[in-house]
RNA sequence: GGCGGAAUAGCUCAGUUGGCUAGAGCACACGGUUCAUACCCGUGGUGUCGAGAGUUCAAAUCUCCCUUCCGCUACCA
């Protein structure tokens, strides 16, 4: 029977830099997917790549003092260095400045000239180099560039533009035809209120203000502008020509399954280039999965701060697989996903180490205990059997569902469950206790044949996510490989078999301290640059939204006085909270304040500070704050304790 | 400004067409256990289900309104 063909790609990264944790989470996504569908049957072919043309790969190009060629060449390798570090398992890499790629964007391009499709107008407005992006006048913001702040030029254009307009109703149509075009689905609402029902803005598809990017053959002091190079990677990598001489790949895979991207450029992908593919006769892709972001947690990711989330430093640190699963599970379906050092050695601890891995460690070393590592089933079963055989077979048909749907965090929940319900079958079962007495010796043979049958289950499913961990696994089984629908029947470990006499540590459980000790270790650079920003900030001011006027009246309502700090100590639940013991006048009052990332327990001690007395008690953290401790803060969230400028006892009155 | 979404336990979130004491994971506390990587299992929440009003025998779930946050988008000032 011939495989049904799966064709999926990913969003091209941009060659401007090396990759962060968020662009390397689109990849391990897709990764899984496409291990999936594979394990499912599939013939995938699973395309990725680069994006490399435009003004601000010449321009970084120009500072680092090499062509354009050589500097997307090295961003590119380092790219794919990190796609392969990950265990990514793409079939294409396919590069914008592939020669084929060129060739054929240059085809089209002329094709649709030729139709009618595409004409020759002028593009007017003020111009973001950085941003290579034109904004009218009353875009800008204070006569700059909205989105950098930075300086922009009148600048004025001959450009190519593409009817959009033309093929409007043609994708509203299909777009209501096929709800599972968009997904997630709240996207579509966005892009037919935004852009198609109000009328489609004809795109410009060239530019004249650079020359890194692929010359329109007839018109050769124009380059072809973004979209119309970038989308058309997901044809041409697999040997589309618009000439009719398609190679063989592309008339089995188009139209693709699934493109997966981040949803950023959702609009690209679900009206221009749909549009761009109707312009060419073709059929549009089945499914558009515009993915939520990773970002970091304490902060934004920025690189002056020395914050940013590099794979190949995780991997150091945890591990591809650890890193893999980081990703994959801390990111719900429709919103952003936040990760940190902590969450990921929280996770790293509770989830691998203590559930899988101990389970794995548990099991196979009671099999060597007891029977010499030999693994038998004696068919000695009871009532706790069926409802552990109940959960592991059926967890193939639940992952199978949620990665249907592409909620792949989901799945792999889906899949600890099973390992969560092994490790409450040890308890039930208590193999210690039937090892005690010689006539149960059969019953738990069965118990650990069950156990390792169960764990051989789980793992052939992680295969898709971890898939160093469960061959790992696997290998200490001394398991086969087995399909999905193998992984569905239960009894499949052939019974007698001998399992690994040591079994490895699949992963090692982490002390938060150490790892953020290396961490800081890792980027000195943090304070370095914090300090700069300090100082370029020192002259800068704040400027606050107005809040509505109060009344004198409204303010007398307050009470501040000067609280003198005679105790406090961390809130150890807590990451941000110190509890401090404030002396107002001749009473005390227990305060709880976010600011314990800023200043510690000890030299809070002592310190006269500006308090708001009368705020209504609340709990934080399960603990009583009754008022507030006044701070002032800038712009990059640093705090400052408001303090009086003379001796002054606790307890006056600050009015 | 327009369209859309969200607000539920300390944190991240589930809660189908309104229906019995509102759930899961993590964290925390206590108890149990010892095969194992101080691990695993069990138990534990006074949560005003953002505020207010309404429909109903019954609302976290429907309607209205308010507040806050988020997404997309637009732009007069």
């Amino acid at each position: 029977m011939e495989k049904k063909k799966f064709y999926m790609t990913t969003a091209i990264a941009y060659t401007s830099g090396k990759p962060h944790i968020g662009n390397t989470y689109e990849i391990v996504l897709a990764d899984s997917i496409a291990r999936f569908k594979r394990q499912q049957g599939y013939d995938v072919f699973f395309q990725t790549g680069t994006d490399e043309h435009g003004q601000k790969i010449e321009l970084k190009a120009e500072e680092a003092g090499v062509t354009p060629k050589e500097f997307v060449d090295r961003t590119a390798g380092e790219i794919k260095r990190i796609w392969d570090l990950m265990n990514t398992s793409y079939d294409k890499f396919i590069r914008t400045t592939d020669p084929d790629h060129e060739l054929q964007v240059q085809k089209i391009f002329k094709k649709l000239y030729d139709q009618g499709d595409i004409y020759k107008g002028y593009y007017e407005g003020m111009y973001c180099t950085p941003c290579e992006s034109f904004f009218t006048e009353s875009q800008l913001v204070d006569g700059k560039c909205p989105d950098c702040g930075r300086e922009v030029q009148p600048a004025k254009e001959e450009a190519y533009f593409f009817k959009m307009s033309k093929y409007a109703d043609r994708l509203i149509d299909y777009i209501n035809e096929h709800p599972d075009f968009i997904q997630p689905v709240s996207r579509k609402n966005e892009m037919m209120n935004n852009f198609l029902l109000p009328g489609l803005q004809d795109l410009c598809v060239s530019r004249t203000s650079f020359t890194w990017g692929i010359p329109v053959s007839f018109d050769p002091k124009h380059v072809t502008y973004v979209w119309l190079d970038a989308l058309t990677n997901y044809i041409t990598g697999i040997g589309y020509d618009c000439g009719g001489d398609s190679s063989e790949l592309f008339l089995k895979n188009w139209p693709a399954d699934l493109h997966l991207i981040g949803k950023d450029i959702i609009r690209f992908h679900t009206i221009y280039w749909p549009i761009f593919l109707m312009a060419l006769g073709l059929p549009l892709p089945k499914k558009v999965f515009g993915h939520p972001w990773l970002l970091q947690g304490d902060g934004k990711m920025s690189k002056s701060k020395g914050n940013v989330l590099y794979a190949d430093e995780l991997v150091d640190f945890f591990g591809v697989d650890a890193v893999r699963y980081f990703v994959l599970h801390e990111m719900p379906f429709e919103n952003d996903g936040v990760i940190t050092w902590e969450l990921m050695v929280e996770r790293m601890n509770s989830d691998l180490a203590n559930t899988l891995g101990n389970l794995v460690n548990r099991t196979i070393s009671m099999s060597n205990k007891y029977f010499g590592g030999i693994v038998e089933n004696k068919n000695v079963c009871e009532e706790v059997d069926t409802e552990l055989k109940s959960v592991v077979t059926k967890a193939v048909g639940k992952v199978s569902a949620k990665m249907e749907d592409l909620r792949v965090a989901d799945a792999i929940s889906e899949i600890f469950a099973v390992f969560k319900r092994c490790n409450k079958y040890i308890d039930e079962t208590m193999p210690w206790a039937l090892a005690k007495e010689e006539d149960k010796k059969d019953r738990l043979a069965t118990v650990l044949y069950n156990l390792t049958e169960s764990i051989a289950i789980g793992a052939v499913l992680l295969k898709s996510f971890m898939p160093e961990t469960a061959e790992k696994i696997l290998k200490q089984l001394n398991a086969k490989d087995r399909t999905l629908e193998e992984a569905a029947m239960f009894g499949l470990y052939e019974s007698g078999t001998k399992v690994t006499e040591k079994p490895e540590i699949l992963f090692a459980r982490l002390d938060v301290k150490e790892v953020m000790k290396r961490v800081e270790e890792l980027h000195p650079k943090k304070e370095e640059a914090a300090e700069k920003q300090k100082e370029q900030s020192e002259e800068s001011v704040i400027d606050l939204e107005a809040k509505p006027e109060i009344t004198f009246e409204d303010f007398e309502k307050m009470q501040f006085q000067v609280g003198e700090i005679i105790a406090c100590e961390e809130v150890k639940k807590s990451k941000k909270l110190l509890c401090s013991k404030v002396k107002i006048g001749s009473q005390v009052k227990q305060i709880v304040s976010g600011i314990k990332a800023h200043y510690s327990a000890q030299e809070m001690v002592g310190k006269k500070v500006m308090v708001l007395v009368n705020l209504k008690p609340a709990k934080l953290a399960g603990i009583l704050s009754e008022g507030m401790i006044l701070c002032a803060e800038d712009e990059n969230g640093e705090l400052a304790l408001m303090v009086p400028e003379k001796k002054m006892p606790a307890g006056a009155e600050i009015c």
